[in-house]
DNA sequence: TAATAGTTGTGTAATAATAACGCAAAGGAG
DNA sequence: CTCCTTTGCGTTATTATTACACAACTATTA
């Protein structure tokens, strides 16, 4: 039996500006960001604990997901800490209203982060983009008026990968409907048609993770 | 900051009679068994912990996995103890020395288990499912003077479907050379081939993850 | 207003992967 | 020798994936 802390970190995903980031937060005063966190308390599960975390943000996520458990002996030089890390993915404007400072970054340009924060992060990304494949998933960044050029981008991203934008629209025009309208944010060139998603089963993955 | 212990668990899993076992223990005059497990000390991480599960089966295993944390407040009445999950992967015959009476049951027959140690294995085949699909950690059950018949009973379960024999062997053929050796043990029909795998990449899925 | 640059929308043909199918060969049991 | 069980093998049809070029729409600039 020992005597030991459980931090719970949050890794909460959006989408915003077309790119995939992550909410961090930075205390007064200090040169580096942190990850929302919360010590577990004797009478919450790590589930309930990691969701009150979200409540923080007033949000209600669709997903939540445990990633890993980091533990090692020194990851916290004055007692004995072991995190747990758990991921989320929430759209952008849940984001409203808030009464905390924070901000968010591109999961590629992570700035420099406190303690071992930096490691649970980079975990948590690559759990992030297996679960983006799911189209459950990806409806929460894409809820409506979405462009197939938009969600390209983001499969793009997750898969590190070109895809051709023909043999992609094949494969996405079956499952989105057009809303009729048309992008209005001018991109310099042909205006989008926006789409939202059938109510099909979407609980499935287009693309295989690659392991 | 609370006082807690934190327990160990690793999911031993191993082939044996053509099907996916699970090593389990028993206490003397006990009616359930349990998971080997192991209470974390205070200079050790969670991975040093569960190697030294394996280490008391003179185990080396070829991969350790995270399998999930069990924190309910209530999963254990005497004191606050939170659960982390491990699973390995084994060839049977390196269980051949061994100080420990234990005994391997069928994953699909899980005896009366002690505590929450039954949902604990539930959430650990899944696990074991998604690793069997690599390649790589198939080899571990299948290291030499395999049958494809026998491949293909290990794929019909952890993919939960009936595959098409021939089917099964074009997919497979390409990656396995004949030993030249025909399997002793009768089955009651036409003796099949022995293969060994290629030495080839082997760090992929032939078959996709079912979500 | 014409030319240019940037972005989106569209179809077809070649190739690869998957699914569906029946029968002969090898051994064991009677 | 017959019957039963299991393994080994090839072809065709279907489906999915890849590769590829040009026109349409908008904003900007000359």
């Amino acid at each position: 039996m020992i005597e030991c802390q459980i931090e719970v970190f949050l890794n909460i995903f959006t989408l915003d500006d077309e790119k995939l980031k992550i909410l961090l937060l930075r205390k007064e005063g200090s040169s580096t960001w942190r990850l929302p966190s919360r010590l577990l308390k004797i009478d919450e599960s790590l589930e309930s604990s990691a969701t009150k975390i979200c409540n923080k943000f007033k949000l209600k996520p669709d997903i939540l997901k445990e990633c890993h458990t980091f533990s090692a002996v020194n990851r916290n030089k004055e007692r004995r800490t072991i995190a747990v890390s758990y991921m989320t993915i929430i759209n952008k404007y849940s984001l409203k209203n808030y009464d905390f400072e924070y901000e968010l970054f591109d999961i590629n340009s992570i700035p420099k982060m406190a303690f071992d924060h930096g490691d649970i992060i980079k975990n948590a990304i690559s759990c992030l983009k297996k679960e983006l494949l799911n189209l459950n998933n990806l409806k929460i960044i894409f809820p409506a008026d979405f462009t197939l050029p938009e969600l390209q981008k983001v499969y793009e991203e997750v898969l590190n990968d070109y895809i051709d934008r023909r043999n992609f629209r094949k494969k996405f025009l079956p499952l989105v409907v057009e809303t009729g309208e048309k992008n209005e944010v001018p991109t310099g060139g042909r205006p989008a048609k926006l789409y939202r998603f059938l109510d099909k089963d979407l609980d499935r993955n287009l693309f295989n993770v690659i392991r």
